[in-house]
DNA sequence: AACTCCTACGTCAACGTTGACGTAACCGCC
DNA sequence: GGCGGTTACGTCAACGTTGACGTAGGAGTT
């Protein structure tokens, strides 16, 4: 076994040594700049082989003038969502193919633990940081990014200005459920939803007022249940919807784990076959369950596209203003949602 | 809106010069280092606040003697699959604890990938590597282990010498499994298996064997299926499975996506409440589907923080013996393990 | 009173790299 | 053959920080 971890990494001085020329003409030969002829080139990276030399990133961010450390930082609440995932997964897509690596943080929405990472993050230099999670107050995203650092939020927009944002079409693509829903006869119509405090909660909320009113169907309070967090909670205030006395016979359910729980209770009732159920944001193995689940599907590759190609372009001094990016959603039908009431 | 993008980052010449100090002081009180009076101090940190001043991790770790960046990479092979997001999470969590950020990136199975993404780590200087995801050939990351950077992987051995890895019960779980359901009374159980280069698969069909054998089954070849590397894959092999003239009466699934296919195919011919199916790996809604899937679930968590633990204490020095991890999986019953042969 | 020791600072150079600039050799051209 | 231009290098300092070391002043010891 090679124990090699004391061994000191060689520099381009050594390199240099090596190839009997100056530290500038490695590094004009490592960056492929001009100003190096071809024999000098070759000895170089043949020195550069022969000693197993990676150039340093920090060191060359430092003393370079545009300072990148071709590195962004995302924030993100919790991985073990597959929303988080897939995003996470498509914005390093994007920023991998521009050579950019990225240093992932989950804040676990703690507003605390969300500040330190942004100091973390800075402290190391980021380029930018895209930001997908944020529930009440954004002081702290403002504060970093009044430092200058690039920014991009997703799934929410910025309370402060001069940020960028990629939402998706919560407020439409709400209506449009719900309409669906209405086309196939059904006139109580239930909303489940997440924490009210969360914009999406709220546009997903006023899309279904507005499918209802669009409708011609007369809202009923008590078919309204919010600050559903997880899916425990979605299945108890579901049980309680089918207490009432005139239960819905569709349920409208603005987020994944709601409509979870949602079909939890609807199963363990037996009512999964007779109450029509359309959830915002889909989940693996939707189309598995039975009925299968009609869902809202957001792009999420998608989105998570847009925010890094945001956040890229901001970072090569892109200072065109601000711009709010509505990747739009669609309704995937698989059975649920197709439910007609029973008369 | 604040226009701060091109306003320069306060250094620690800046904050010196504020408090009216040398930067080593600053240095020092910003260290939290011996050798700076109460008031000096005070005065420092406040200089420190007024500026907005963040140290650069990046030009401290490359002057001090100690090298560090406080961060590690992780790569794996595609966030998508929830067992890799579990991982990824469990692994972020234990390293911020330490006070370490994770440098993430996605191999997505393709070795001149990873080998592209080891030298953008090294290049950036990660303090250590955990690698969950290698199919074949280990090269790349032998070579890089021989430059001296710690190293831990997870769900697979090394091929080479001197590098920790965690794994989980493979062969046991795979064989109390297959006992299981031989206990049941199923006598033709089908094995269904992703790639068989890779170690895991190997490890699992091991375990069916063993499992067969302690049972005093006899091995049927036409029932063992591998090389499904997606559920599609899985769907069509379990389909050729009951086109048997003796088909399988219980079915081992042993990858999440396997078994997923598995069940697709199982419901399309309305098998799935006579076939006994176990599935090793545990996956989202798992309990959600009718009947719920017994599976092999791995501590998803436990790993990652035990590869967390490993590389941290790498990082730390600890030049023990190579550490091979083994973190106990669990059978989880949930009705489809459970169904009895039809006689 | 001379000494050692300690505390609280400061000075300087170096980490690995690159921007700015210098220079020697060679080219073409009137 | 002298001039301007280009090419292929080299030299030097600086990026922001910290390790090594220096020093002034006060406290404690003999």
């Amino acid at each position: 076994m090679d124990r090699a971890a004391d061994r000191r990494e060689p520099t381009m001085r050594d390199v240099a040594a090596l190839a009997k020329v100056s530290t500038k003409t490695v590094s004009r030969v490592i960056n492929g700049l001009p100003g190096a002829g071809a024999e000098v080139a070759d000895r170089v990276r043949a020195a550069a082989r022969t000693l197993g030399y990676r150039p340093n990133l920090t060191a060359s961010s430092l003393r370079r003038s545009d300072r990148r450390s071709a590195t962004i930082g995302v924030l993100f609440e919790d991985l073990s969502n597959p929303f988080d995932a897939a995003l996470l997964r498509a914005v390093e897509d994007r920023a991998r193919h521009a050579g950019v690596l990225v240093l992932a943080g989950s804040s676990e929405d703690d507003h605390t633990l969300q500040r330190e990472l942004l100091v973390s993050l800075s402290t190391r230099r980021v380029d930018g940081v895209v930001v997908m999670a944020v529930g009440g107050h954004q002081d702290a995203l403002q504060q970093e990014r009044d430092r200058g650092t690039p920014m991009v939020l997703v799934d929410r927009p910025p309370t402060f200005g001069g940020t960028d944002c990629v939402t998706t079409t919560n407020r439409d693509s709400s209506r449009d459920a719900v309409l669906h829903l209405a086309a196939l006869g059904h006139r109580d119509i239930a909303f489940l939803g997440d924490r009210r405090t969360l914009w999406t909660s709220q546009e997903r909320y006023t899309g279904y007022l507005e499918g209802l009113a669009q409708a011609g169907l007369t809202l009923r309070d008590e078919l309204v249940r919010t600050d559903l967090h997880g899916a425990d909670l979605a299945e108890t205030a579901t049980g309680a919807l089918f207490d009432l006395d005139r239960p819905p016979t569709a349920v409208f359910t603005a987020q994944n784990l709601v409509t979870v729980g949602a079909m939890r209770l609807l199963r363990a009732r037996d009512l999964h076959r007779r109450v029509a159920v359309i959830g915002f944001d889909d989940f693996p193995l939707a189309d598995m369950l039975d009925p299968g689940i009609t869902v809202v599907r957001q792009d999420v590759p998608g989105i998570g596209r847009r925010a890094a190609e945001l956040i890229l372009a901001r970072i090569d001094g892109d200072t065109s203003p601000p711009v709010h990016a509505v990747v739009p959603a669609a309704l995937v039908r698989r059975g649920s949602g197709e439910i007609a009431p029973v008369s």
